[in-house]
DNA sequence: CTAAACGTGTTGAGAGCTCAACTATTCCCG
DNA sequence: CGGGAATAGTTGAGCTCTCAACACGTTTAG
């Protein structure tokens, strides 16, 4: 191992904003949607996902990697959620591994319920804090970072873990 | 309750970034620090905030407020990290209601065995992803939302929640 | 001075997440 | 074709976090 490249005072200070804020924020987020929809957020990604999908209807696989979610928590998650009759798991016609999830119309309403909560908290708590030049950054950092992140791995490879 | 202001596509894509570039980001600090120190972040921070204080002592709501966590949280943690022997709990002297927490030797050793691995995540993930112009942007975009969501309470109040 | 309000910290139950192990299926290559 | 490797998804244990309820000390107002 090499000499560790400390932060200095600048970064530090960047790095703990960075950190006090997104905490605040999703702490808000979260706790809207538990409030106002009894609906953790990553629960609330995946509903989204599925209703944006042709028929409503996805792979597992597919769907842990557009909701950023690795395949134990979805599964765990599908499987809430099929009891509460939000989603219905089928078998995958072309792969007999396969499962697909499809979200029922209880669990559209309940989506269509719970967005416009969802939506203000997001927009009063960071659009509209921010001016335009701000968000076009923000836009961009974000890019940077998810673009950098998705394809370097982490240490060696990871077992159980994230996207197909 | 007044019309919803919807995200337009712009928005949504910002926001959709910024989910995913935080998740991906976090993700890979708290795996790292989890592998790398068998620590989750929430306590690495706990131990550097009890690092930097007078005597490496602070009041359990001092301690709650400063690594924003609840107190719950941070008395479940701080349990835990007793049991490990990295922090011991002291009564409060001028408070009888009060406890104090301190960071034992052994926690110090081991935040310094866990702080070069941590510090590096961050500089790799982070910092060598943005250049100096994103970096005082995302600075600037975190202090704006830190500001803001620190003393906007969440609806009318919540219980037992973050800081004093 | 006392009673109510408030502040400080803890506890236990319930929920979600991670990790590792496992089953079942499909792919690939000799 | 056959067998090993890769892929899909699930499961259970263990851990952390949240929430609500609680216990106890302190402050304040009548």
């Amino acid at each position: 191992m090499n000499e560790t490249r400390w932060l200095d005072a600048d970064e530090q200070q960047t790095w703990r904003s960075f950190l006090t804020a997104t905490r605040l924020f999703f702490d808000r987020v979260d706790r809207q949607l538990q409030n106002g929809a009894g609906l953790p957020h990553a629960y609330y990604e995946i509903l989204t996902r599925l209703s944006e999908a042709p028929d409503r209807t996805l792979r597992m696989s597919q769907l842990a990697s557009t909701s950023l979610s690795s395949r134990s928590r979805l599964s765990h998650a599908v499987s809430r959620l099929e009891e509460s009759g939000w989603v219905r798991r089928r078998p995958c016609p072309t792969d007999k591994r396969g499962q697909l999830a499809e979200l029922t119309a209880e669990g559209f309403a309940r989506l269509e319920a719970a967005a416009p909560g969802h939506v203000e908290e997001v927009r009063s708590s960071l659009f509209d804090v921010l001016t335009p030049e701000q968000q076009r950054s923000l836009r961009e950092i974000s890019d940077a970072l998810s673009a950098h992140l998705s394809d370097s791995p982490l240490w060696p490879a990871v077992a159980d873990r994230r996207q197909s």
